[in-house]
DNA sequence: CATGAATGAGTGTTCATTCAT
DNA sequence: GATGAATGAACACTCATTCAT
C-alpha cells in the first residue's frame, strides 16, 4: 500500500470518529432497554455499536457512566422542551395537561427511550448512585414542571388548588409510569396484555381534570368527550 | 433458663421439617425484596434462614421455583380474601373501591410483600416464565376482581359505565403499582422522596369515583372530603 | 390399632429384613450399570431399592464398598463355576474354549452384569482401589482359568504352545471386553451400532483355534514369523 | 539471556493469540486423558495451559466443545493419512493390515491420544452427544478404512471373503481397543499388568490373517462351521 | 485512537455422607 | 433397625474491567 493511499481515502476509523460516542450510546440504549442495567452485557453493546469492548472505555469510564450518558442524551436533554411548551402554551390549562402527557408519550413513551425510567426504578435499590443521579437530573425537574402546570391552572382560575400538590403530581406521573412499566414487562412476554396508551392517558387525564377543574354547579359541566 | 442450658449446645442439625419451608420462604422474601430476582443470592437466603445452601434444594427445586413459592405464599393466597370482601360488602360501591385499595395497602402494600409485584415487573423481560406465571395466577384474577367492583357499581346505579372497562381497571392498578414501585426504588435510596401512601390512594380513588359516579346535575354533587 | 395386631402380621419392615441387602445390591447393579460409578447417585439406588438413603449406610460403609459388594455378588461368585466347567469338561479343548466364551456371554454378557467390567475399566484411573480389588478378585483368577484351558489343550496335544501365553489369553479377553464395551457405549446411544455377539464370539474363537490348533498337514504352510 | 532480563517481569497478560488454542488443547488432552470427561476439571486444564479459567471460554464455548476440539485435533485430522496409506500401499495385503495396526499404535496408541477412544467409550452413555459425534467423525470412517483393507485382500485373491465383514472389522478393532482400554485402566494403577502392545498386535493380526488367508492345502483341514 | 485477549471473582446447583430421632 | 433432613465442598460458566500492542 502506497503512502498516498492514506491521503486519498480517509480510513473508516477516522471518518466516523466524531460519530462514535453517539453510535455507542444508541447501541447502549438498545441493550439497556432490552435487558436492564445489571443484565446488559457490554459485549453486546460493543457488538451492536460495531466497536470493540475496549473502545467503550475510551469514551465512558464504566458501565454506570455509560448508562448515565444514555440518560443524559435521551431524557435530560428533553426537559428544556417541556419547559418551553409550558411557558409558551397559549390555550387553557386542561388542554395543556392533556397535551403534555400525550406529547411525552408520542415523543418518548412510544420509543425505546421509555425503557429508561422503567429500568431505573427496577434497579434503583441495587444501584443507588444511578437512582440519585436520576432523581436530581430528571425526576425533580419533571415534577416541578408538572406542578407548574397545576399552578398555572390555579392562577388562571381554571383549577381548584389540589388537596395536595405532590399527590396530584404523582397522579399524573403514576399513569405514565404505569404505561412504561407495563409496556416493558408483561406486554413484552405475555400474550393478551396489550394496552391502548393514548386512550388510557386521555381517560386518565380527564379523570384528573374533572376532579380538579372549577365547575359551574347549576349547569351540568361540559365534559370532554371520552376516548373510546 | 438455667445457665446449664447454655452448655447444651444447640444441635447442629435441628429437625424442624415442618417449620423449615416457611422459614426459608420468609428469608427468601426478604432477599428477593431487597435485591430483586437475578441479584438475589441463594447464599444469602440460606444464611438468613439459618440453613445451608443445600437445604434450600430439599424444599425447592430451583431459584425460580423458590421465587414462585414466595409469590404463592404471600400473594396468591390472598386473592380469596379480596373476593370475599367484594362479595360480602354491605355498603355503597364508592366506599368499597376506596376500602379495597386501602385494605390492600395496609395488609400487603406496607409490608415487604409489596416488593413482589415490583420485582416481577422489573425482571419480567429477563424471566418470562415468572411473568407468565404471575399474570395467570395473580394479575388476571386481580383485574377481574377490580372489574367486578365497577360492575357492581354500574349494576346498582352508582357508577356510569366506564368508557373502557380495561382502562378503568388500569387506572386503579396504576396507583397501586406506582406506590409499590416508588417505595421500592427511589424511596429506598434517595432522601426527600417520601410518600403518603394512604392519602395518595384516597385522593386517587376520589378522582376516579367522581369521574365515574352518577351525579345529580342540578344540585351540587356531594363530594367525599379530600384527604389532606 | 390393638397390640395384638402387631403379633398377627409381621410388619413389612421385619419381613423383608433379610432380603434388604440383596434388594439394595440389585438396585445398585442397575444404577451402576446405567451410569457408571462416579455418576451413579445413591439417591437413585435407594429409591429403586425402596429404602431411604440412610439405610444404604447400614449395610455398606460407602459407595465404594457398595460397588465392591455388587461385584462380589455378581462376578466373583461365578468364578468357581468356570473352574468346575473346565475341570469336568469331557470333550476336546477347542470346544471347551468356544463353549467357555459362549457360556460366559449367555450367563453374564447378555445381562446387566456385563456392565461391571466395562464400568471398572472406564473408571479404574479415578478409583484405583476398585481397580486393584477387581484385578485381584476377578481378573487374575479369570486369566488363570483361560490359561489353564490353553494348557489343557497343549497337554492333550490339541494345541501348539502359544507363542506367548499372556498374549493368547488377552486375545480371548479382548473379544469379550470389546463386546461388553460396545454394548454399553455406542450400542446404547447410536443407531446402527448393533452387534451379533454370539456370531462374533464364535468367529473370533475359530480364528484363535485355527491359529493355535495342531493340524495335519502335508505341506506346512509358510507362516509369518511370530513376534516373541 | 542477560541477568537483567530477570527483572523484566513476565507480563501478566501475554498476547499469544495464535498459540493459545493449541496450548489449551494440549493441556485439555492431558486432563481428559487422566480423568475422563466428567471428572476433568476446567480449573486444571486452565492451570496446565497457564491461563485463567475465563480464557478457556474465549476459545471454546463449553466443556463439551473443548473435548470435541481435542478429538478433532488429535484424531479426526489423522484419518486422511490412514486412507493415503491404504491407497498407496505397494505390497501384499497381509503386510498392509499388520502395518496399519502397528502404525496406528506407534503414532497414536503409544501417546496420550490413545486415551480418547477409551474415554469416549467409558462415558458414551452419559454424554450421548459426544458419542454420536465420535461415531460419525471417527468410527464410521475408520471402519470403512479397515473394511477397505479386507476388500483389497479379497480383490487381489489374497484373502477369502470373511464370513461376515463387520465381524472381521470388529476383530481388528477389538485388539486395538483392548490395548487402549487396558493401558488407560489397569496398567495405570495395578502393578504387574504390563502389556507388550506391538507383540500382542502382531500376534493378533497373524491369527486373523492365517484365518483369512487363502492357503494351498493338500488336505483341507476340518473347520468348525462358521457362524453366519 | 483502537483493539481484543486476558482476567478472576462470583453463583446456582449437585450429591456422598452424617446423625438426631 | 430405619429414616430423611441437613450439610458443605465442589464445579461449570459469566462478564466488567484492564492493558499491552
Amino acid at each position: 500500500v502506497l503512502p498516498t493511499l492514506a491521503l486519498q481515502a480517509a480510513p473508516k476509523r477516522e471518518r466516523r470518529k466524531d460519530a462514535r460516542p453517539s453510535e455507542i450510546l444508541d447501541a447502549a440504549l438498545d441493550v439497556f432497554a432490552e435487558r436492564g442495567f445489571a443484565a446488559a452485557k457490554l459485549d453486546e453493546v460493543a457488538a451492536r455499536a460495531g466497536v470493540s469492548k475496549g473502545t467503550l472505555y475510551l469514551y465512558f469510564t464504566s458501565k454506570e457512566e455509560l448508562f448515565k450518558a444514555v440518560v443524559r442524551k435521551n431524557i435530560v436533554s428533553m426537559l428544556a422542551e417541556g419547559r418551553a411548551m409550558i411557558a409558551s402554551w397559549p390555550g387553557n390549562t386542561a388542554d395543556l395537561l392533556r397535551e403534555f402527557m400525550i406529547e411525552w408519550w408520542r415523543r418518548k413513551g412510544e420509543t425505546k427511550v421509555s425503557a429508561i425510567p422503567k429500568v431505573i426504578m427496577a434497579e434503583a435499590r441495587n444501584f443507588p448512585d444511578i437512582a440519585a443521579f436520576y432523581v436530581e437530573e430528571v425526576i425533580s425537574p419533571a415534577h416541578e414542571m408538572i406542578a407548574s402546570i397545576f399552578e398555572r391552572g390555579v392562577a388562571r382560575g381554571e383549577f381548584v388548588r389540589p388537596a395536595n400538590m405532590e399527590d396530584a403530581v404523582h397522579s399524573v406521573v403514576s399513569a405514565v409510569l404505569f404505561l412504561v412499566n407495563w409496556k416493558h414487562s408483561f406486554a413484552c412476554c405475555v400474550a393478551g396484555s396489550e394496552m391502548h396508551p393514548e386512550r388510557f392517558l386521555v381517560n386518565h387525564a380527564n379523570l384528573l381534570i374533572e376532579g380538579l377543574a372549577v365547575r359551574e354547579r347549576v349547569a351540568a359541566p361540559k365534559r370532554t368527550a371520552r376516548h373510546q
